[in-house]
DNA sequence: TGGAGCATGTAAGATGTTACATGATTCG
DNA sequence: CGAATCATGTAACATCTTACATGCTCCA
């Protein structure tokens, strides 16, 4: 038995305040980034068919002048569905597919040099990404301290900002052995 | 442009002793299992096209008695396919899509006993996880000190090491301060 | 007037998983 | 003798991405 988690977070998304297929996906892209991500191409559909499931109901707005916007809104249902699938606890970690750290894995076949500069490039964007999470946190805890989710909110990226935080220690630390490996040759 | 990096996570293994479809699923579930997995379905597939393309070679070993056996090897236009791979620097840092951060940020849907019980199951796993990569990285240490990949292979296994520890640290904070959420009411 | 943002959607293809099918050997 | 391990493979399905198509409003 397999959980579509995307119909999840989608559903989840329409108890935070999105209610429409635009805005999930950017409170996506603002929010979930580090841990989800979810395109057009899913979400529109999802969306019709949680509205066939009874999730979640739609009100379309065809305004004057304005074009149609659909705005969804979770229903009883919905949220029990969303309930049962949050009571339930995880069977696995999830396994992150990390490119370059297979790269890394075969990289005897390349220089010392060349491993170096990719390195490096990847803690650059470690570095960014990480002032990005230090950014959200603050918005989050100066304008949203009364929200009822922001805690959570703010436990999901205190989790992105340590783990980034190691990676970031890793690559210092093993750029400097690679240095270390070049010169005693 | 987009590429296909399972084909190149198995030419890689092509060049590290794995040369059937068995050893390299093997390979894959006890080495690259922490940052990179793929079955079967895929594994053979994509041997053949490998083969295909010119990248690989097949030598089938039809024993007596014994079961068809297919033994690949790496062709110099394969191995230079991987170099050229490894040569290139990656473009994004990937996303983790991890199912329990992702309950998480919805939370407060949940009792507070629930989040701390899932919590709890969850900072069981990643310990689970730290300790098999430190019986990895012990045994690659004693019994492959010559091997060339040796050192590439414990980076990899040091960034699992890390990122792990910081994902428990980060439980246990969490935790704690759920109790305190909980006992505050 | 042109670009950014708001807004919705689909079709094709890439990618990956699961379940199934088969059969040999080895070890207790 | 039965279970585990070695060994190869496919078909159906699930999942996800990309590129495309459309059209409005607001602001510089």
């Amino acid at each position: 038995m397999k959980v579509n988690h995307t119909k999840f977070a989608i559903l989840g998304l329409l108890t935070t305040g999105c209610n429409t297929g635009y805005s999930i996906k950017q409170m996506i892209d603002r929010s979930l980034n580090h841990f989800w991500k979810i395109s057009y191409g899913q979400i529109y559909p999802t969306l019709k068919n949680l509205v066939d499931e009874g999730l979640a109901i739609v009100q379309e707005t065809t305004q004057q002048g304005k074009s149609d916007k659909k705005e969804y809104h979770i229903t009883r249902k919905g949220q029990q569905t969303l309930q049962d699938w949050l009571q339930k606890p995880i069977e696995e970690i999830p396994i992150e597919k990390n490119e370059f750290i297979l790269k890394l894995f075969f990289s005897r076949h390349e220089e010392e040099q060349t491993a170096i500069r990719h390195m490096e490039n990847y803690l650059e964007k470690l570095q960014f990404r990480f002032d990005t999470y230090t950014s959200i946190e603050t918005m989050i805890t100066t304008a949203l301290a009364g929200e009822e989710d922001a805690n959570y909110w703010l436990f999901t990226l205190d989790y992105g900002k340590r783990t980034t935080k190691a990676a970031i220690d890793w690559c210092e630390d093993t750029i400097r052995k690679l240095k270390e490996m070049e010169s005693g040759k």
